[in-house]
DNA sequence: CTCTTTGCAAAAGTTTTGCACGCTC
DNA sequence: GAGCGTGCAAAACTTTTGCAAAGAG
């Protein structure tokens, strides 16, 4: 998928939901669509100022609360800490995250988990509702630097 | 391991890492290493003040920072927020969260994922240094109160 | 006795809320 | 035109820092 796509793709599952389109929901959806990154909000907020010059913070907070809401972005938990935000990816994917320069990427074909949430219901008698796989590395671009 | 054991080895592991014992950090780690429950520094504060009247919150901070440091204890990362902590499990293990009441319990036996860092590594040319794995559910007191 | 640790107060940083105006539909 | 969305200001929280006094070893 282009990101093009995916940016209308976004905008027009905004307005299918019954929110409005705004200018800053279209540069906020365009920032985050299109990164290859985590993002906090501070970030996107310095970058949604470089397009949209009045842009406030507080409507930054309240476009992420949105987009997440619509399953559209992801919060990131990273090690130094949990405010950036990611495209959420199509179907059921775990995250690899770069941890000098943040970089995200999906990866798939992570089944054999499934085995051990059956495992616990049965031996815990929890009812398993919901995992997190994420990986934790230096992507290339970062090794070549030497970070 | 009982709990007084797990409790009376992190007071020597403070004492052997050059830190002193004072009144404020056995409060803490006395209640972090008997918790069956995410803790966060708030909660532990509220708990501490009943044993130590004057504890301060900041106290509690700065505790939680050297606990961490030494391995002693992990933050954990919850849907609604990061901000609990849990005491450390011995080797290699991954938690499992109860979403109604942050009950916290370890597992064992996720060697289903180092094949997956492999792949990685092999395939998008990161170096893997470390993964999260971590399912949330409902724990059966939860269930039988029909959270 | 020395040096760490504590509690208070204040600062810094992040996220939320109230409100009048502006814009989308 | 109706009602949602925006920006500003301020509030609410969480976490960190500076400092004098207290306590551990």
């Amino acid at each position: 998928m282009t990101t093009e796509n995916q940016t209308k793709i976004w905008l027009e599952k905004i307005q299918a939901s019954g929110y409005k389109l705004t200018g800053p929901r279209r540069i906020v959806v365009e920032i985050l669509a299109n990164s290859r990154f985590t993002l906090n909000p501070s970030q996107i907020h310095a970058e949604a100022l470089r397009k949209y010059p009045n842009i406030g913070l507080v409507t930054i907070y309240r476009t992420l609360e949105k987009l997440e809401e619509l399953g559209l972005i992801w919060r990131v938990h990273e090690f130094d800490g949990c405010h950036a935000y990611v495209a959420a990816p199509t179907g059921h994917q775990h995250l690899l995250v770069c941890r000098s320069c943040s970089r995200a990427e999906y990866f798939q074909g992570a089944e054999e988990i499934e085995p051990i949430s059956g495992r616990l219901e049965a031996e815990r008698g929890y009812l398993i509702q919901d995992h997190w796989l994420q990986l934790f590395g230096i992507c290339p671009e970062c090794r070549k630097e030497g970070n």
